[in-house]
DNA sequence: TCATATCCTATCATTTCGATAGGATTAGTA
DNA sequence: TACTAATCCTATCGAAATGATAGGATATGA
């Protein structure tokens, strides 16, 4: 049997993607820089144990953005193009994904004419803007200190 | 090109799946049921727009999980096992997926050693709690009140 | 007994996912 | 100027899950 109904072991249901977060651990990495020269991919690759290759697609999404950019062309590092705390961890994540919609009839784009007697719909709106209210409450100067405060931990 | 960095028109990133959602609006239609005599797949079928054949797994696994059963024997509709104030939402999803889990690593079965020193995984903690205690927060009973609002209003 | 609603297992095409690969391009530097 | 290394860009892979349908077995109320 392809699909068990009994016990569906959660997969792929309702997961964030990878790429969105290795983008906010790489943002989390260029960040915490203070050698003002900026970060290199190869040095994020390492410290957060992703591939290079695949690393490539992260940096290219953040900098189409407008997230991050070289210090001075391309071979220098990578630096944030704003201050860590007016970046929010919706601004990473929408980076990668056109937004959060945890169930398609949410979107403007459908027309589903049941929308206006569906109690099921007001639900799943709350639900949605929960989570985005979460994402941008958060920002990446909470992260950085919050990661900071773990490596003071390690440390001791 | 077969994945566009630039642009992703999320799909399936963070969605819930049809059966969840389906199955909560089939709670809602059983939760409804004033005849007494319990709500027939058909009934449900046709009033929800599903196809009976797809709401055969739907039922199937409200059925499993003991939130619905019918009222004696085969031939009878379906009923609430329990008043509809003690059936939350989580209640309902559990019934389709094993949990919400946005992200592998919080999952006790994983052990990543990463765990201790990731700031990003304390924000993932969050997010999940957040879309946990929604789900517990609200009940069937809340979704039948608003839902006999949208039809009142219909109705006038 | 007979119609019918349920139960149960299997299967399908589609889509997305994470990841890798190969090479073109560019810019610091020796 | 030539070399080296980091980037940029496009293409492709296998694996997995999704929503949905199908076919028939089973049981039951009239």
């Amino acid at each position: 049997m392809l699909f068990n109904w009994d016990l569906v072991l959660t997969k792929y249901e309702l997961k964030f993607s990878t790429r969105t977060r290795y983008g906010i651990r790489s943002m989390i990495e260029i960040g915490m820089d203070t050698s003002g020269k900026g970060v290199f991919q190869k040095q994020i690759a390492e410290k957060q144990e992703i591939s290079v290759k695949y690393l490539d697609h992260i940096i290219h999404a953040l900098k189409t953005s407008g997230l991050i950019s070289n210090v001075k062309g391309r071979k220098s590092g990578y630096v944030l193009t704003r201050p860590p705390d007016e970046i929010t961890m919706l601004d990473i994540h929408n980076s990668f994904e056109s937004g959060i919609c945890v169930i398609d009839c949410l979107s403007p784009n459908i027309t589903c004419d049941r929308n206006e007697r569906c109690a099921a719909r007001g639900f799943w709106g709350h639900v949605n803007n929960k989570i985005i209210n979460y994402f941008k409450s958060v920002t990446l100067q909470d992260m950085i200190d919050e990661q900071s405060c773990l490596d003071d931990a390690v440390n001791l």
